[in-house]
DNA sequence: GGATTATATTTTAATCTTAAAGCAATCGTC
DNA sequence: GACGATTGCTTTAAGATTAAAATATAATCC
């Protein structure tokens, strides 16, 4: 991702070429539509990548991980966390590692399950979090801001219809 | 990703929660409409990525770095590639490093200019690569079939919309 | 022409990710 | 209760990704 970064090394702010490139006129709709579906997603996750790591020096995974525990007050189980994230459970392990050494969240094991592993939010963790969730709001309301409400509401009722069918259509 | 893979580690079809859950009442619009579009993405990108190592044992990145091959004929170079596929250049040296290995592609030093690397399909990787996208394309079209013609079309122009403005509020 | 600057690519270290295999604890059934 | 299956988590190997530093070549400027 990156973009707006090191001027050297990625593809910037300026550049016409992008990942619709790919496209041709013989291309069926739903692949340009796909195509640039992603090239929207990875901009804006780009931008909230870098400005996390600039702004709070923290990745965005750690990121979602410690916004799940806010939700989960009471905390989350390590298979929890991998269904919430929608990544699978080695993945958890190695982050729930990295922000545990970090001070940002604990783990404790089940009484009632020995095998479960119950992760939260430290206090440290609960105040860094919620400095950085407001500010992360703010960037996706200002990225965003090119769309009416009405326009949000209508790609949100659009792309709600294509979730249920594409998770239909897989496998 | 990997949505409706190994049913012991990974969030399956059937789960309920996944990455809106992190919502709540009090979330501004637009945060809930960047979640979901999120989802959306990973959810069909999780299909395409599982299929094409299913059924043709290639990778996502290198699947979309052949296609960049493919609609310029004459070749790439290294940074054409990291700007069309929007990734660093250190990304692109390995990825083209793998497909060279196996023969997918090739790369010549531009008699031109001596610092950079030409990178184009090899005759198998061309007739690899047409198989791979008509399937490919046929996979999107199915998971978009849940939108009509009109519903693609609008969600295109939303997108349009939103790709350039996020692009202009970046940095 | 020589020094400086810019460009194209590669290398490196760190992180993230997955699939698959392994381990430990629990559950279900007899 | 014991045994086999299941579940929760971790480890491992391979790949992808980034930012930053390093390298090599080209272009610019006196």
């Amino acid at each position: 991702m990156s973009q707006g970064g090191a001027k050297l090394t990625v593809a910037g702010k300026a550049d016409q070429a992008d990942i619709e490139t790919r496209l041709t006129d013989g291309d069926h709709q739903a692949l340009r539509l796909w195509l640039r579906m992603l090239a929207c997603t990875n901009l804006i996750e780009g931008v909230v990548r870098e400005r996390l790591k600039g702004e709070f020096a923290i990745t965005l995974p750690r990121f979602d991980l410690m916004a799940q525990l806010q939700r989960s007050p009471r905390g989350l189980s390590m298979g929890e966390l991998s269904q919430r994230l929608m990544v699978t459970g080695g993945n958890i392990t190695g982050i729930v590692a990295a922000l545990e050494a970090e001070g940002l969240i604990a783990r404790e094991a089940d009484p009632a399950d020995r095998r479960v592993n119950r992760v939260h939010l430290t206090k440290t963790g609960r105040t860094s979090f919620e400095r950085m969730a407001q500010a992360h709001e703010d960037w996706i309301i200002d990225l965003y801001a090119g769309l009416s409400a009405q326009e949000q509401a209508r790609l949100s009722e659009l792309l709600g219809r294509l979730k249920e069918h594409a998770s239909d259509a897989r496998s």
